[in-house]
DNA sequence: CGTCTGACGATGC
DNA sequence: GGCATCGCCAGAC
């Protein structure tokens, strides 16, 4: 584990199924507080079978449709996940406590 | 080494 | 409460 990289797909790769995990909660998990935008260019480079639609804004908002051809919200549905009339998660039921942190 | 990129976060208006 | 701006970090080139 020599690179953040590696550690921001270990945490995201443990988000259970029906909850989700911030950008600034992530960063702040591999040890960088304010390395949200280090998040969002490690999920850029996420290898195959990486839950990254588990990860969304500390504001419940999801990544723009392009990034999952929206079908984000389908996935997170499908596992549980409620949304806000807005089309925001309602993160106070869902965002992810995390039992333990990755070291 | 300087610059650019990213799906953000906090703050200020 | 929504939008603009700045800050922040690490990897690629």
């Amino acid at each position: 584990m020599s690179g953040l990289f590696e550690r921001i797909h270990a945490v995201v790769a443990n988000i259970p199924e029906g909850s989700v995990a911030t950008y600034g909660q992530i960063a702040a998990m591999v040890g960088c507080p304010r390395g949200a935008r280090t998040v969002v260019w490690a999920l850029k480079c996420s290898p195959p079978g990486l839950p990254c639609h588990r990860v969304v804004a500390k504001s419940g908002a999801l990544a723009p449709p392009d990034i999952f051809g929206g079908a984000q919200r389908d996935m997170l549905e499908d596992e549980g996940v409620s949304f806000l009339p807005d089309g925001r998660i309602d993160m106070s039921r869902h965002q992810w406590l995390p039992p333990d942190i990755e070291i």
